[in-house]
DNA sequence: AGAAGCAAAGTTACCGGTAACGTAAAAATA
DNA sequence: TATTTTTACGTTACCGGTAACTTTGCTTCT
């Protein structure tokens, strides 16, 4: 330590430093000056090491940032962590379980107060890692009513189903799905069974366009449902895995001429800020996404001051009726 | 450490962990099983702490994420780090200097590999210790031509001053600027005022809407339009602060019935994913974002590693004429 | 058989903080 | 004035790894 430059042993430095008291104001401004003069920074490191002090470190992993939503949540993480002293550290996994285990190891091995991963499907390995650390972690977008530690998210299968619901009701029953895929099972695919559930127990039927290993934003919405059309006939909606791709469609069946809701529905998902300037009001899924992220990191900011709280928080979902879907 | 557990020094374990040699294939074959038995992950605080490896964290200071570029730009970032082994610490500055210069003293005490920041201004205590620290920088997005250490990014005035050239030889010459503000001048800032120069030059004015402490993203390009062709007569095509405003600002003109570019003439900055479905091909500034994240992580990486390389890359832009302003 | 060489360990010290305890001098009290 | 208490420090040990050095026991060679 530097500050021993003052001519006092380093234990009064580090009172000094900590303002705990036991020092002479004579000393302390001695140190201080020293401080200022070296540009002196404690290592945090050693504190943490030590164990005298908790990190500080909050692991986040999203899947990416090309996807606005998961951008949200993080921001709203990263701002409310913020606040209470935490640093998130960021894996973006790529919607694989295999790159979430790697990060996972990683981030427990620099000793961090706790864990936010998105979505509750995480490899047999990746769970005896996170069981055994020990470390508060809070499974958010994709609510786990078991969850490893706490959950907040919501039920994806729930939001497809009403939607679902809401569609065959409006008397769509040849209803198109496009989405993205990836090796893994994630919320979007719980969404599409609710969904698909609803429709077919409507008497409909779902034909399905999924853009492989794609971001799930405008392009793939637009040449997603280009596909669709080119390969179904008569599909009376579209329902998208969220608002950008359904904007993407939306830009398509314009181009096609088709008029909407008269020719095709269009229903998004998500409640996506773009929403708010479309000519029309896009039928769509709310969901508070910022809100979604600053409550995970309330449940972890709570839990690491050891304040009782309720392990899974259902945030909720709100359908949009919109115009882009008929209301006769 | 556990593994001690094995009844060897924990030396010897640690030569097993790292696979250096100097033990039989016996007690190797004990340790792992230990290991494996409970689980064992090496606490890597201790081996930074101690100075016995390098710190693979890397600091990256991002304004706000609700603007799509800066997401991809992190995004390129974190997953090219990734690839090499470190780890992305977030701090979200929300466009001040004063919450960068506090991430910037936090992550600085947990001894970072090196950070790379979002712009090129900071405040003079920052830049204090930004230089005492010793450590790699990179300062991204604008370019800084005699940057703290390193610097990968576009001349923001050059883009803006091309722009303003472009739309004047398109015979524009009352074009209105929506963006956004902050208490910090930064890129869009620049970007401005090489705008300005350019269609001053040219004979030309810019009145300018500014939507005070708000993302830029579609609806304050919807809002700030609304304002600015209310306060300003004759106003023959606008230039936004990125493509998600001129989207929000484009679909404000269609709303009140005007024709583009025969009314008005909208151009955007930055070629975001949007532009790619839109009816008409949006004028806009084509910027690398993803790359522009990869470069400055390459850049980190290479000087982490001792490679020499030049310590600025102008990453380029290039205007994509599209058909939202006239093209006589 | 004795010396030399080597493999397979063990020992010690250190990184930079802080808890816990020790101590000398000054201040308060008897 | 003698005794206790308080203030203002200093010392030691520890966190979990690893570098550098030492020790032990077994081969191998002369």
């Amino acid at each position: 330590m530097v500050a021993e430059a003052a001519g006092v042993s380093k234990m009064t430095a580090s009172r000094v430093l900590r303002g705990e008291g036991g020092y002479s104001e004579k000393t302390k401004v001695l140190v201080m000056e020293k401080v200022d003069q070296l540009g002196y920074l404690p290592n945090k490191l050693a504190t943490v090491f030590a164990g005298d002090q908790a990190s500080t470190f909050v692991g986040v992993s999203i899947p990416d940032l090309g996807n606005e939503v998961f951008a949200h949540v993080l921001e709203g993480i990263d701002r409310k962590l913020g606040v209470f002293g935490h640093q998130t550290v960021l894996g973006l996994t790529q919607h694989t379980l295999a790159e979430e285990e790697n990060w996972i190891r990683t981030v427990l091995s620099w000793q961090p107060a706790g864990l936010i991963l998105t979505g509750r499907f995480h490899s047999p390995t990746a769970i005896d890692l996170l069981r055994n650390s020990g470390v508060p972690i809070v499974e958010i977008w994709d609510l786990n009513s078991s969850p490893l530690d706490m959950s907040v998210g919501i039920n994806h299968f729930d939001s497809g189903f009403d939607m679902g619901r809401y569609l065959v009701g409006r008397g769509y029953r040849k209803i198109g799905y496009v989405g993205t895929s990836h090796d893994t099972a994630n919320a979007a695919t719980t969404r599409l069974a609710g969904f698909g559930k609803a429709v077919e127990g409507g008497g409909g039927e779902v034909p399905k366009q999924l853009c492989l290993h794609d971001t799930a934003t405008y392009y793939p919405g637009y040449y997603g449902t280009e596909q669709l059309l080119a390969s179904h006939r008569n599909i009376d909606c579209i329902f998208y895995q969220n608002d950008a791709m359904a904007f993407g469609g939306f830009q398509y069946c314009v181009s096609r001429g088709l008029r909407i809701p008269e020719d095709i529905g269009i229903a998004g998902w998500g409640d996506l800020p773009i929403a708010s300037v479309l000519p029309q009001r896009l039928t769509s899924m709310h969901v508070p996404h910022l809100k979604l992220g600053q409550t995970a990191a309330e449940m972890m900011i709570a839990r690491l001051s050891g304040e009782p709280i309720s392990s899974v928080t259902d945030i909720g979902f709100k359908l949009i009726p919109g115009s882009t879907v008929r209301n006769f």
